[in-house]
Formats: C-alpha cells, structure tokens, sequence
DNA sequence: CCGGGCATATAACATATGTGAGTGCGTAGT
DNA sequence: ACTACGCACTCACATATGTTATATGCCCGG
C-alpha cells in the first residue's frame, strides 16, 4: 500500500526515488494506538514524531476548568508533530479519536534529512506550513463566521483533505467525531453543534449517520461556508 | 544597531558569526511601507520576503461582505511572510499598521541557505513554526475563552514577545491599534472590544492612553487571560 | 435478554456579544 | 478659524449561542 505522506507530499511538488527511499528509511517503527489514547502528551520532550497511517487524531489544548479546545483534525498522511522536531517541548497533545496506525520517525533521522536533503528538507517543513495555513483559516472562520457557516467550512476542508489522499468514497467520508469532540473543534457547544448539524441537514447539505458523512450539495455547502480551497495548497509547484 | 531578527533567534539556540553574516548578507534592501499600505497582497505570488526590522504589520483575511479577521500581528524581529517562499501563493495580505522598516530577503536567497546551511535553516523553520504555535493558542483563547480573558492573554503575548526583542519601556509597550482593529484581531465587534477595555482598566489591570499600554497588574493580567507563555518558544535549545 | 452508559435530540431559559445609531473630542487640512 | 474626519465612547435593543436538565435511542457486556 502506498504511503499516504508520500501521496501527500506529491501533490506539492514531485519527488525523487532516493527521496521516497529516504523518507521510507527514516521510519524506525510503526505501532498502533487505540482510541481515546494520547499520541503525544503536552509537556512532554519527545525525540521522534508520528506520522499517521491510519485513522483520524486531533491536537487539543485543555484549561484548567476542563475546557478544551482542538486545534487540528489530523487524518491518514498527516505528520501529526512533526513540529515537535525543532520546537522541542509540545505546547498540546494529540489524541487519537479513532485506532491509529503510525510511523515513527526518530528527530536524529529528521536531522539527518535536513542536514543531507535540502529539497526534501523544504518539502517537510512546507508540511507545517499547510498546518499553519490550516491554523489562519480556522482563526478566520471562528472569528468571523456564524456558527452554521464555520461548520460548513469545516466539513469543505475535510473533505477535500480526504480526497488528497484518496480517502474518500463518491461524495462519502468517514467523520469519527461525536458532536462533543466537534463542538471542541469549532469552539462551540454540544447542544449548538446539534442544532446547527440539524440545520444542515434540513436544508438538505448533508448526511450524517454514524461515521459516514455525505455531502449532498457540495456547491451550496461551499457557499454556506464560504469556502475556497487556496490555502490548502494542493497545487503542485516547484519547491 | 542589532537587527531584531537575530535577536530573536538567539533566544532560541545560538547562532554562528558566520551565520549571522549569510543572514545579513541575504537582506537585497531595505524599504519603508507606510501606515495602512499593503506589505503584501493576497494572491500574490512574491519572489521575496520580507523581514519587519521597525513598526507593526498584521496578517488579514477578508470576506466577501468586508468582515476581516487578523491573524497575526507582527512586531520587529518578525519575518511577516517567511512561508511565502514555500507556499508560493500568499493566502492572505498583510498591512502595515504604523510605518514599518522592511528588509527584503529573495526567495533566491533563502533557497540558498537551505542548500548550504542546515542549522540557520532549521532556525528559520523554527521560526514559521513558532507561527503556527501562536495561531494554535489564538484559537483556543478564541474558541474557549471571554472575550476578556481573550483580550486579557493577547495583551500578555503581545508584552513578552516585545519584551524578547527589548521592545518595552518597563511596563509600558507600543500598542498601535484602533479599537476596531483590535476587534478584527480578536474576533470582537468594536463596541464589545470597548466594554471589554473598560472592564480591564476598571479592575486597574491596565492603562491605555494613545500607544502606549501599560500593565497595572501583571499577575492579576495573566490569571484572567490564563497566560502560559510555553508556546512562545523562548527558551534557548539545540536545535 | 437485561441494564448501564454514551450519544443524540429537545426544551426552557440565561447571557454574552452583536447591531445600529448617535455623541463628543481631538487632529489634520484648507 | 472652520470643517471634516476618525476614533473612542454610550445607549437601547436584537439575537446567537451557552447552560442546565431531561428524554430517547443504541450499543455492548454480562
């Protein structure tokens, strides 16, 4: 099976063989871990990253009151801290919302590539730039939208990041989210995640019953969100 | 005088004379952008990027319907649009909001050091990840706090970063933002950013006259805006 | 086959924040 | 000196969203 972060990182820029070859030899492991678990603990001074296989995983920050916020959904393909490369102590944890399969990668093998591979090196660290494109968009859409349209937008972005990676089917994905763990990604309360899901749901944009969600109106969705898809950088360019 | 940029970097790890020299050296001019002029345009394709050595800049997003949302504000010492030279198409304008002294860096320049020099490199990632590090706190502030506790913590980021490139005057800072602007920054509207400033000075938290901010009661300023400055980065490591 | 636990769904009510309009002050321009 | 303008500030009112509580359905383990 193909590595979703390969499958990634090539709809960016293109990649040399001895590039794929290196990366695949910079996983020292793969290991699963189950639900609910912590991927990466805050506080904590980690010497390699995890880079995600299989499965959703989200990064929360939680308040003292016990509060909480995510501020990223990760799904297959996703170096869920790869920043944890240079910044040393993580400033959240990562959780896994469902099973996770993923790749370690060792900090020495990350030092390594940017000490022998400057283009690969580019390519990594352009992956934390699309998290932190991710990061200004959500700023906006949770500064300035409605409740409805900040969902909308949400489930545009994912949907079209599961696409990236061939994760979709037909207009379906997989959403592994309870509408707690959604109303602590848009900031919002579980009883208005209900109401506004209901709202989308009667104006006839999606489904939604268990995991699968299926966009039944992708432009109009769109609209309500008021989305567009640049700052994904999907593009490939020479980097 | 020293320049900020270095600074700023040497509170993260120590940099080589030698580095600080290809540093320097990959600065093709300075500039000067007045008061509310674009440094950069959304949708922009720049072949530079430019370093803030004086003045304030923030990053903004803008809707359809003229609702705008920063979602970053920039003092000296900050590279505004480093991640321009990967992500190639700026997603986002940022403006000038006072005069602001500009060293301009070609991408040319910066793809350089990535060939050459590995280390500065990874400084300069860490600096587009200290970024992300702060969108990241700004979205929680924002999904979870006030909007006092909220306005509260951007006043303690704002002071330590500016105290990390000697921008302060005991505990007095520069604060050039109209009321409105701190609304955009915040995701308030104007009238409710009053009332919120009005209750911080009221509990002899702060003064502000003008520019210049000045903090009453720092202690009491970081409880309500549950500051924890971790995420900052300000801590010097090997990286 | 039953019971506990979790997630969704609803309802009534509370409140933080937004909206629109208007005042007054200070500064810059003519 | 007068005007225009931007900005801080206020007020009355509207509303989106939060809170607390309860009901309902569903899955899973015993």
């Amino acid at each position: 099976m193909p590595n979703p972060f390969v499958l990634k990182l090539e709809q960016c820029d293109s990649l040399s063989d001895d590039e794929k070859r290196v990366l695949e030899s910079a996983i020292s492991r793969v290991r699963v871990v189950e639900n609910d678990e912590d991927i990466v603990h805050e506080g904590e001074h980690p010497s390699e990253s995890n880079l995600l296989l299989d499965g959703f995983a989200a990064r929360y920050k939680i308040f003292s009151n016990g509060r909480r916020q995510i501020t990223a959904i990760h799904v297959a393909g996703d170096f869920v801290d790869l920043h944890s490369f240079l910044l040393k102590t993580m400033d959240h944890g990562v959780v896994a919302l469902t099973p996770c399969r993923i790749a370690i990668v060792p900090h020495a093998a990350l030092e390594k590539i940017t000490d022998e591979y400057p283009h690969l090196t580019r390519l990594l660290w352009l992956n934390t730039l699309i998290d932190g494109a991710i990061h200004r968009e959500w700023l906006t859409t949770m500064g300035r939208l409605s409740a409805t349209a900040h969902t909308a937008h949400f489930i545009c972005e994912l949907f079209m990041r599961l696409k990236a990676v061939g994760r979709t089917d037909g207009d379906t994905i997989q959403l592994p989210l309870t509408q707690a763990e959604l109303g602590d990604t848009l900031g919002l309360s579980t009883v208005h995640v209900n109401r506004v899901l209901q709202e989308l749901r009667k104006e006839g944009l999606i489904r939604w019953q268990g995991d699968a969600l299926t966009i039944l109106d992708w432009e109009r969705l769109v609209s309500v969100g008021e989305f567009t898809p640049t700052y994904l950088n999907l593009q490939r360019e020479h980097r």
